[in-house]
DNA sequence: TTATCGTATGAACAGGTGATCATATGTAGG
DNA sequence: CCTACATATGATCACCTGTTCATACGATAA
């Protein structure tokens, strides 16, 4: 019985039209590697928790030291992890450095970002 | 001479008022690891290509094999970590399992992303 | 200058991660 | 039943990552 009903996949994997068309619509790899970099230096406890302060204030090394509660090296590494991926920003200022996001679209991905674990809650 | 001027971070690391308000608003730590976890997921390559792919069509996993040309294990055990982080959903039909994106949530995580890495490419 | 504070950096080590290989599971057809 | 196909999973191993410790750098104040 010839129910060809049973599949779009079936289709696809013998016409692989769908695919090409996918795969002619992908970006380019180095997008997407670039992509993928943004994502992972944003995956981690102590980054996340600096980037979510910065949100709300420029704040200095010291500062976040005690907001984090870490180490100053630790925090330090991340601090120098996110500046050389232009997540973050420094200027000096005395003996100080300020830290602030580098631009709208971070804080716009740790927004979604947590809309989406907390629908994931319910 | 008082310069009293110099600073903004001198402020706050002698009267850590600001450090405070930071800290009380931060979320809560499991909420950040939760966000942590979803960005890390999102941060290897070839995971942001499977999410490109299935941003534009639902696809089976030997579609998948064939639009990153990669090894059928490999993307099994990369649909396992999306599936269990719930970024992506699948379901069955005849042999095969068709992926597809959990919400909307991803789709536009990773089209900020882009934004932003494309920016920096100026 | 010297001392001190704020920050950055290098080395080292433990723990985690992703690709591969081999194999198992499950489903449909003959 | 047996076979072929689609997918999943466990083990292994090379590689990467984050923290810590020690220390260096740079600016300010005395």
């Amino acid at each position: 019985m010839p129910e060809k009903d049973d599949g779009l996949c079936q289709q696809i994997c013998d016409h692989p039209e769908v695919v090409d068309v996918v795969r002619q619509s992908m970006p380019q790899d180095g997008a997407q590697e670039e992509l993928a970099q943004l994502f992972k230096v944003l995956g981690d406890q102590t980054r996340v928790k600096i980037l979510n302060a910065l949100c709300r204030s420029e704040l200095c090394v010291c500062d976040l030291v005690s907001v984090l509660g870490m180490n100053q090296s630790a925090v330090s590494h991340q601090l120098r992890v996110l500046r050389d991926t232009r997540i973050v920003r420094s200027r000096k200022q005395g003996k100080n450095v300020l830290y602030s996001l580098d631009d709208r679209h971070i804080a716009e991905l740790i927004r979604i970002g947590f809309e989406h674990v907390q629908e994931g809650r319910r």
